[in-house]
DNA sequence: TAGATAGTTCAATATTATTTGAACTATGAA
DNA sequence: TTCATAGTTCAAATAATATTGAACTATCTA
């Protein structure tokens, strides 16, 4: 991964309303669930929540797909399995572990 | 970890310049390096500098040493290994590996 | 078809971040 | 004490993000 890709990922998730929308896609699963349920379940704005959505997706982090009037979004795991390899090759060697040894995550 | 400091934690990171420092000073290790030096090496202007290592520091990610007139700046790495962990288990749970069985990082 | 539902997009606003250069503080050396 | 060096702080300008409500598109149901 590219630092900007890096960047991008993390800057989607540095934001509270996106990061409690990633934990709760995770928390759902691979099928995802539709973008009104999240609004309803976080409270927030349908507007808002369509913005924050595309923010996650353009980074990468999120899947969707359309089943009749429904949004379907999950959580791409593969590319936040990347982000966290990414940190932890590059932020956090030096300290034991050698960079490209930390086992992280879900493989 | 709560979600304000992972989201704090993560802003700090979200940005070109200071993803940059932070990689910079994990490769340097413990004994950390120089502000100076910092700025020099990435080809920042000291006062942005200044700016990047108070978020980096305010968000926990960065310890702070004075020795003579140089102020020496290294990663808290066990900052950084709570936020990996905090990833991994609330972000990157329900593909496999269950939450806070990950292994992550530099422990 | 019309009406209702699910989501998105747009424009306006408000809020936050970032950069710049000048002024400032503190340490060390002459 | 005076000068130079290392860094920080401040205010102003700019740029990037986030929120709101209204208008829009697409799908389903009657």
């Amino acid at each position: 991964m590219k630092i900007d890709a890096a960047v991008a990922r993390l800057a989607a998730l540095a934001q509270a309303s996106r990061l409690s929308v990633f934990r709760l896609l995770v928390e759902k699963g691979p099928d995802g669930m539709p973008a009104g349920e999240i609004a309803e379940r976080l409270g927030i704005a349908p507007s808002a929540l369509s913005f924050h959505l595309k923010e996650l997706s353009n980074a990468g982090l999120l899947k969707s797909r359309q089943e009749g009037r429904f949004i379907y979004y999950a959580p791409d795991f593969k590319a936040m399995n990347a982000l966290l390899g990414y940190l932890s090759d590059h932020c956090c060697a030096g300290s034991g572990t050698p960079a490209g040894k930390a086992k992280v995550c879900c493989d």
